[in-house]
DNA sequence: ACATTGACCTGAGAGC
DNA sequence: TGCTCTCAGGTCAATG
């Protein structure tokens, strides 16, 4: 579930809830989700630290201690951030928790342990080993650097949205998003699209994730038109009243409006 | 070089 | 009630 829009807003609540604070104890209740370091020099490192700032990259996140590294968070299928001012309140799957001193507790919660947790030095070497591509609503990715990195692509569309080499930020379910909004199948094949309609899909990437990030991702802060909310087989397409079917692209499971989105290609 | 598939992991929810 | 099966989803290694 987590995507771009997801991790803004989990680094948001983390700015809003974790900066400036003394960490008084990292718990490592799950030591298979810290990864690179062990959960006692993961302790060591940032007890008695505090996080001063954060930044993005993609499905990313990573909390700065200022001189001290950067605490990475990956939260793979099933992770998110939460943070609760009463120390003995909990999630329902904590793997790792920053109690901080006067109260105060961050939690990473990951139920199905495909995300993790590491210690970086320096967030942009990461992402460059790592080989990311630009952050999908970075600067400079724009419409025509979007229309270059895809050209020459011989797959689906909604592969390389969701391919993070090309760009990061982009999953499963916002990739079916961006095809509903654009009313492009999804097997539609990049080398299928003009120049113009490539870019047509980079503006309405751009538009449906700063959309979610204003809504928080709260579904009822979502306009009426998106899909997510009906990311569903046999569920009602909130443009036309059509029935969302649910077909595999590349192995992922991949929901549509057949009247909206028309045909499979070819 | 690029594209696609299956394994990883675990619990929710559906179906019987 | 309780069992079994499918599905979710990101990433990486293996395969095409």
């Amino acid at each position: 579930m987590p995507e771009l829009p997801h991790i803004e807003v989990f680094r948001r609540h983390l700015d809003a809830t974790s900066l400036e604070k003394t960490i008084a104890e990292v718990e490592v209740r799950d030591e298979d989700l810290v990864k690179g370091v062990s959960p006692a020099e993961l302790a060591r490192r940032l007890e008695g630290d505090r996080f001063v700032g954060s930044r993005r990259h993609g499905k990313y996140l990573f909390a700065g201690t200022g001189d001290g590294p950067w605490v990475l968070f990956h939260f793979g299928m099933s992770g998110f951030l939460s943070w609760f001012e009463d120390p003995d309140r909990e999630t329902d799957y904590p793997k790792v928790l920053w109690h901080f001193e006067d109260d105060g507790v961050l939690i990473f919660d990951c139920m199905r342990k495909l995300g993790q947790v590491r210690l970086v030095e320096e967030p942009d070497d990461w992402i460059s080993e790592k080989g990311l591509g630009p952050d999908a609503l970075s600067e400079g990715f724009d419409r025509t650097a979007f229309r270059e990195a895809l050209s020459g692509r011989r797959g689906y569309l909604k592969s390389a949205l969701m391919n993070q080499e090309i760009m990061a930020g982009v999953g499963n379910e916002f990739s079916d998003e961006i095809l509903f909004q654009r009313k492009l199948h999804p097997k539609t094949k990049v080398k299928a699209l003009s120049e113009k309609e490539l870019e047509a899909v980079h503006d309405t990437l751009t538009h449906v994730m700063e959309t979610a990030i204003s809504a928080r991702m709260e579904t009822e802060n979502l306009p009426g038109r998106f899909l997510l909310p009906h990311r569903d087989e046999g569920a009602e397409c909130p443009r036309c009243g059509g029935e969302i079917r649910r077909i595999e692209v590349s192995g992922r499971g991949s929901y549509f409006c057949p009247e909206c989105q028309g045909e499979e290609p070819e």
